[in-house]
RNA sequence: GGAGCCGGCCGGGCGGCCGCGGCCCUCCUCGCGGGGGUCGAGGAAAGUCCGGACUCCACAGGGCAGGACGCUGGUGAAAGUGCCAGGCGGGGCGACCCGCGGAAAGUGCAACAGAGAGCAGACAGCCCCGGAGCUCGCUCCGAGGUGAUGGUGAAACGGUGAGGUAAGAGCUCACCAGCGCAUCGGGUGAUCGGUGCGGCUAGGCAAACCCCGUCCGGAGCAAGACCAAGCAGGAGGCACGGGUGGCCCGCCCCCUCGGCCGUAGGGCCGGGACCGCCUCCGGGUAGGUCGCACGAGGCGAGCGGCAACGCUCGUCCCAGAUGGAUGGUCGCCCCCGGGGCUUUUUUGGCUCCGGGACAGAAUCCGGCUUAUAGGCCGGCUCCACGA
RNA sequence: GCGGGCGUAGCUCAAUGGUAGAGCCUCAGUUUUCCAAACUGAAAACGCGGGUUCGAUACCCGCCGCCCGCU
C-alpha cells in the first residue's frame, strides 16, 4: 500500500477539520471527511504543535503517524487530519497502527 | 595506589521484511507507471553571538552622529575571547588557568563605619609652653606642636633601619620597592636587564561619562532573475524626473521625445507624460524554473615553519527536501543497571527484565557559545608506598 | 531569515551601584454573640551561571523562559 498524499494548505486544513467527524484519541484528534471524489487517493495533514517537543521529536511522531496510517487505513476516499498530543511519541507502534485503522475506518 | 590538569577522537554494529527523497539507465500499455543502479543529516545540523562569500539597492568622496574593538608578533578571505607563539600582571604546592590601551587631559563616583575619604584628617594618645591645685611618680584649665601609636574601613598619602627632635615627621641619610628623564645592551616588537640623575610619592573605578587609536553603507536566498496564471480599482498625501541610504556638505552621474551643431566622445535649445513614492480601504494570485550544491571542499603523502598555517603532488565527488525525504518494525551482537541460578570469596558462566545520550540540513562557508548516555587514545603534575 | 522587549513577595507593579518597597492575598492578634469591615503585627521575592567593583537587582558576557514586530 503506498502512502496518502499530503495536505499542505491552511486551505485543505480548514475545509477538514471545520466539515470533518472529529474523534479522540489518547495520542491526538482526528478530523476526518469523505472524500471529493470516491476512488481519488487519500489526504493526510499532520498538525504537530511545537508545544510536543523539538524538531526531532515533531518530525518523529509525523514518520510514525504516516506510517501507521499506511499498515492499515484506506488508501481512497478519506481526508484526515491528526492533531498530535505529546503521548503520540511514546504510544506502542502496533496500538498506534490500530488506532489509526479504527478510528478512520469507523467513517 | 590515590587525587588532578591539558589535548585529540568516536558517538552503537550486522542482517531480514515493509517504506521515503534526489540523480542516472532502461522498459512499456506512455502515466500521477514498472524495473535496476547509486547517493541520502551532525559534532554540534542547535542558539543566531560574530565574520565572510553571494544577490539587490546605479557608483565612489568629506564631515557629524552612532556602533564595535583594544598588550606584541604571526596566521587567516574576515572576525567581539578566531587560531598559534610570545610579553606583563594575578591565582594555584604543581601540571596549568584567568586577565590585558589611557586615571600626571577633563568631569564624576565611594553607602556604613571612622577624628579624617581626595590639594585629607587631631577622637584617644604623645610632647612643649603659660596658669592653678596637690597626697608633688601627678591632676585640671588655656594656647600650640605632632601623622610615630591605637581603633574604623575595601581603601588612611611608600617599607626597614639609623640620625635627628620637646615629641615627631623624607626633616636628613643608607638600602629596598615604585615613578619620571637621559642613556647602554638583548629582542622585529610587547618588553626585559643595566647605569646615571631627579624629586621624595603622584590612590581606586573608564564592563561611569570620556580621551587616543583602528574599523564599520543598508538589506537579506522569503536576497534576486525568468516564466505562467489572474483581478478592480478607489481615497488622501508627497514630489514635479530620479539617485544618497541616520543627518549635512560639496561634487559627480544617469531618463525619454523633438530639433540643431559636431568626424566622434558629446554639446545646446525646447518639451515631458505614461508614471513614481508613502498611508488607508478593497480585489486577484500565492504555481513552476533558475539561484542550488565543485567548494576559502574532503582524504592521503611529501616539503617549509616552534606552532597556527602555507606550498606541491595524488585521489574522491560527498544530501538537496518544499507541510518539508533519510523512516517503521523484528532478530542477533556490544555496553550499562537490576533480579535469580550456578560451589563459598575473587574472577567467571547461564538466564530474565529495563535502558543506550544531546539532537534533524533548508543558500553556502569560517569561528564562538550552549546541550550531550557511554567510551577510546595521548601528554603532564602532585601525594603516599616500594626498589 | 532579520529585529525588539520583558523576567523582582502567591498576583499586579515600584525603586537603579550600598538598607529591596507598595497594594491585593495569606497567617496571627484586637474589636464583635458570630461573620464582614476596621486597626495592629508577621511571613514571603531580584530567572540561572560567570565577570567588573570594596560592594551588583542594576554595569558587561553567556544561558534559560515568555511576549511582540518585519519579510
Amino acid at each position: 500500500m503506498k502512502h496518502p498524499r499530503s495536505l499542505s494548505s491552511r486551505r485543505d486544513f480548514r475545509r477538514v477539520m471545520h466539515t470533518g467527524a472529529r474523534k479522540r484519541s489518547s495520542f491526538g484528534t482526528f478530523y476526518v471527511v469523505r472524500a471529493v471524489e470516491d476512488n481519488a487517493v487519500s489526504s493526510l495533514g499532520l498538525a504537530v504543535p511545537r508545544r510536543v517537543g523539538g524538531a526531532v521529536t515533531r518530525n518523529r511522531i509525523k514518520r510514525r503517524l504516516r506510517e501507521a496510517y499506511r499498515a492499515g487505513a484506506p488508501e481512497r476516499g478519506f481526508d484526515v487530519v491528526i492533531q498530535a498530543r505529546p503521548e503520540a511519541a511514546h504510544v506502542d507502534f502496533q496500538q498506534l497502527a490500530e488506532e489509526v485503522s479504527r478510528l478512520v475506518a469507523a467513517q
